[in-house]
DNA sequence: TCTGGGGTCCTAGGACCC
DNA sequence: TCTGGGGTCCTAGGACCC
């Protein structure tokens, strides 16, 4: 633990949503949503508007309906939160060269290996995260943002969401114990909805309680791994760094369908999209991979994985395709596939395969690749091919830019309005009027 | 009309080797 | 012809995170 409040957590407030209430005027001061739009999609961001009513992240998207039904569902336009993340994280490098992105909105940074040396006082530090908050808003046309001051990872992070939206927290080095001891064991990164659970049976409920548990005991009942962890964050130890750059382990790509599935065909061309699209990423990263995993969803949620290890490495579609689909010939489908998807692990940088191969490869390598950070919940929302979803952006001829709104019945309803704008008209077309261009 | 998609890390058992 | 550990690799599943 260090002694100054040197870690910074930024967390941009609800993130997607905030970014298409800024380009989409007349969505300012209402509840939106963006998520998937289909049968089956969850909420990836409710603005906050929108969590008034109960809606949150990760819920169904029929239920978000349900309790808020006059709140703007907006399937997400990835490039635009890509910009703004990198704007951000731009600014968040100027600051310090240690800095660790989470997610497209989410972010550490080590304040004590600043490029400009840094006052660490407790005011020193709010006054640095009160700049980057005023450049956020500035150069992301009014972006706000949540941040954390602490002195270690669990804490900053901790203290980013102590004040949010908008905030500045700083937790006091000294009182890190203090600060979290009245607090669920849930605030505990690690502690999900099953370790709470089993944390509650031995009558456990907030840090305190956990704090009077020996490491021992804790081992014990939730594993060597997970209860050496949990035993130092209840006293507030934590001495994991802030790392930039972490190898990438493993790339997938999976998808939920309208209906389930039935036919294996079907299932084997959702397979080589899916390995294409894996093979794309792998070649775009310059990696090739061991291992091939292919999952499977049944109707019921019953969840299945089956992997195999190849003697060399990867990179081509084929390969992974037809491993895959070896994978799923061993399986009992009947009852319907809700869910296929192809991943690739054990990554190197060197093929080993290619001599063995036959050396055709008449794929089409798509030029810069996808750079998403890992664990981002964005890559939900990118297929790459513009489709005409409610919220993505769109040219009319004569209008200009403006957002679809809504389509249906062969018509597409479009608002012309920008982040420049103000609200503006509605207009409604025919789905393939000559005029009106996606972007 | 329940329950996304992209990740990471851990555990446990079996194979295999020394 | 009984019984060792230790280590590595692989597979499957589960918890967790954003």
């Amino acid at each position: 633990m260090r002694r100054q409040a040197s870690i910074m957590h930024l967390d941009l407030d609800a993130f997607f949503a905030s970014v298409e209430q800024r380009d989409k005027p007349s969505l300012r001061g209402k509840p939106v949503v963006v998520g998937g739009v289909g049968q089956r999609g969850v909420v990836a961001t409710a603005s906050y508007e929108a969590r008034t009513y109960g809606v949150h992240s990760a819920m169904p998207m029929h239920e978000a309906r349900r309790l808020c039904p006059h709140a703007a569902f907006l399937a997400g336009r990835l490039g635009a939160y890509r910009a703004a993340s990198r704007i951000v994280m731009g600014i968040l490098e100027d600051l310090s060269p240690l800095v660790e992105p989470l997610s497209l909105d989410e972010a550490f940074v080590d304040l004590a290996t600043a490029r400009e040396p840094l006052e660490l006082t407790d005011q020193g530090v709010v006054a640095v995260a009160e700049r980057v908050k005023a450049e956020v808003a500035e150069r992301t046309g009014g972006l706000t943002c949540s941040i954390g001051l602490g002195s270690s990872k669990f804490i900053a992070k901790l203290a980013s969401e102590m004040d949010k939206p908008d905030g500045i927290h700083l937790v006091v080095p000294g009182t890190e114990v203090a600060t979290i001891a009245p607090l669920s064991v849930r605030v505990i990164p690690g502690v999900g909805p099953a370790t709470f659970d089993r944390l509650a049976r031995l009558g456990v409920a907030t840090v305190s309680d956990l704090q009077a548990l020996s490491e021992h005991e804790l081992i014990r009942e939730i594993g060597r791994a997970h209860g050496t962890a949990l035993h130092a964050l209840a006293f507030a130890r934590d001495d994991r760094e802030v790392s930039p750059d972490r190898d990438r382990k493993s790339i997938s790509v999976e998808d939920t369908f309208e209906t389930d599935l039935r036919g294996r065909p079907e299932m084997v061309t959702r397979i080589d999209r899916d390995a294409r699209l894996v093979a794309q990423r792998m070649k775009a990263m310059g990696v090739f991979a061991r291992t091939v995993t292919l999952k499977v969803r049944l109707h019921d949620f019953t969840t299945w994985t089956r992997s195999r290890t190849l003697e060399g490495a990867t990179d081509s579609a084929e390969v992974v395709a037809a491993e895959a689909t070896d994978l799923l010939a061993g399986l009992q489908l009947d009852q319907g596939v809700r869910l296929l998807g192809v991943g690739v692990s054990g990554l190197t940088t060197v093929a080993q395969d290619r001599l063995f191969e036959a050396r055709e490869d008449h794929e089409e390598v798509v030029p810069g690749g996808v750079d998403v950070p890992a664990g981002t919940s964005a890559e939900t929302l990118d297929r790459r091919v513009p489709r005409w979803l409610p919220g993505a952006d769109v040219l009319h001829d004569e209008m200009g830019p403006g957002w679809i709104w809504g389509t249906g019945l062969g018509r597409v309803t479009v608002r012309f309005e920008t982040a420049e704008t103000g609200p503006g008209p509605v207009r409604t077309y025919a789905l393939g009027d000559p005029a009106l261009h996606l972007v």
